[in-house]
DNA sequence: GACAATTAGGACGTATTCTGTCCTATTTAA
DNA sequence: TTAAATAGGACAGAATACGTCCTAATTGTC
């Protein structure tokens, strides 16, 4: 291999150990035509390297101040997947960063080819997620110290304020956080109550890192806590209701909600605790399937009240 | 202009961010025969950059110390935006992103400075997303075509098989993409109809990039368009509901589908058409809060079946 | 010693890419 | 105005890159 790949590197390499060449320098050096080095300036802008271009007399070739070896090479199927999650990132809109959304792109952008620049713009103009979007972005004064607090294991202070109660401080050991259906969420370890507990990131007013350092449990899974935490404890009432469907469409009607079902002879077992027996028989009655309520009795006058109801709508 | 430079610069960037490959890897890394392997190894030894290996079983190359990539800085904000994205790219399942995102993010904190390196960790571990999910990724060799299709604004020709319906060859002008609720969508116009279709993408069956060219339209809305298409268009009864409250508590429990509901004296109308009455009647009944059945009589009765079924649950 | 897995490099045919030449166009400085 | 630099399209002919096939040598394991 002697040829143009060895003339296009050498190239770089000349560019990189001499402040400025003009084009025919550059031609002498390489042995090539005027032509053909112009067609390597190219090359090297395709790789994704800048080059600085003087026109006129005493025109001349530069590299980027700074710029060294080599580019960034992402195959298509990494530009696609760094380009979705990008666009997904939009919607997440934790802290200010839709702002900096556009500086990573920008940054990714000067060392991609441009073969990869194209198809990541296209990608970008292309393509639309509708996913659960955060209204607003947690204040970014939140955000830094709780973030500096999963990373380094440290305890928060934090001001809370709770559904319908008033703001309480507590000293909490962050876990994890959870974007859950257009909201952020923090679980941890709260030392107010001595337990496991989840907080909405809108609802926090205050939060300090304290000196105070904490061990994570081990395989912590922020998600299976969250879920349980919100089917699983609210509610005055016990309620069990078998689904007789399977796992899987079970899955595709209800979403994650399925995760918390166990499977049993007959189906599998809905176990979770509620306060309105309304709400919950109006959520039953779109499930696709056939279902039996064992528990409780209330729930039972809820699904017979909200189907009177709807024969009443039918019959108008 | 740019093969056999670019698979060069890539075998310098495998050599500087792994101890030491085979020629075995780094054929299949880079796409080419072991002898072009050996090939490049020349190259670099001619451009000037010195490489080691090693004769024999377990042999391989390394580069002598000292070629090293420059770190790329991110700020925190921009660290985080971009490690959320990649978390969420996991969802979003199109083709093979799974072990992309996986590379990418090697690739990145390969460049990464130590602390931003340390900040991505924990971002990756201790933050959940809970987001739809897609079921199965589109197939790569259908993906690849229509990619270049969406950067390069050039026809397709697909095999679609639309609901209950047999597989129709059609040509298409792939306008976007869009992800939405689980499934992968490509809106386009659609020669066959003449006119902006819909298009799921795990129902192709057979994609080909084609030579002709189109203008994609400026400022063309993909989420507009399947919003309205999605519930505009499809089915074959005409469906109007009266659905009695305000466009913020309907938004709370329908979701994005709010957005098709139009504002009349007595509440919001939904207007829309369906293939099955039943499915509908059931959507219809988790709602909480009055409706109408104007059109049709159809949907009428099937609500008043699923109040039947409902009622003889709440018997048991 | 045999075998397997690695390194090394020459030769060949084929498909693709690259090159210099020619040309037009634009930008600077003297 | 002239000269010296940048820029890029088009064309015909030459050069390059690639995989395949082959021989050769080096290691480690059984």
């Amino acid at each position: 291999m002697s040829g143009p790949t060895i003339r296009v590197l050498s190239l770089l390499e000349l560019l990189q150990s001499h402040g400025r060449l003009s084009g025919t320098e550059l031609a002498a050096r390489l042995g090539v035509d005027k032509r053909t080095v112009r067609r390597y300036i190219q090359a090297l802008e395709q790789l994704g390297i800048p080059v600085t271009t003087e026109h006129g007399c005493d025109g001349g070739y530069m590299l980027v101040a700074g710029f060294k070896l080599p580019p960034m090479m992402f195959t298509n199927d990494e530009t696609l997947a760094l380009s979705l999650g990008l666009l997904a990132a939009h919607n997440l809109n934790l802290a200010d960063t839709q702002g900096a959304i556009s500086s990573v792109q920008a940054k990714l952008e000067r060392v991609m080819p441009a073969k990869l620049k194209s198809r990541s713009r296209a990608i970008a103009d292309t393509i639309k997620l509708i996913l659960p979007a955060s209204d607003a972005g947690t204040p970014g004064q939140h955000l830094a110290p709780l973030l500096d607090a999963l990373e380094q294991q440290r305890s928060v202070s934090i001001c809370y304020t709770s559904y319908q109660q008033a703001s309480v401080v507590r000293q909490v050991d962050p876990y994890g956080l959870l974007f859950r259906s257009g909201r952020w969420y923090m679980s941890g370890y709260c030392h107010l109550r001595q337990e496991l507990r989840t907080f909405r990131l809108d609802r926090l007013q205050q939060i300090e890192l304290l000196q105070q350092r904490f061990n994570r449990p081990e395989n912590f899974d922020t998600a299976e806590h969250f879920t349980r935490s919100l089917y699983g404890m609210s509610g005055n009432l016990d309620v069990q209701v078998m689904l007789h469907t399977d796992k899987h469409t079970a899955t595709q009607a209800m979403g994650e909600t399925a995760s918390m079902l166990k499977p049993q002879a007959g189906g599998l077992l809905l176990s979770t605790r509620t306060d309105s027996c309304y709400c919950l028989a109006q959520w039953l009655s779109q499930l696709p399937f056939d279902f039996s309520i064992i528990e409780p009795p209330e729930l039972k006058l809820a699904l017979q009240q909200h189907a009177d109801r709807l024969i009443a709508i039918a019959r108008r």
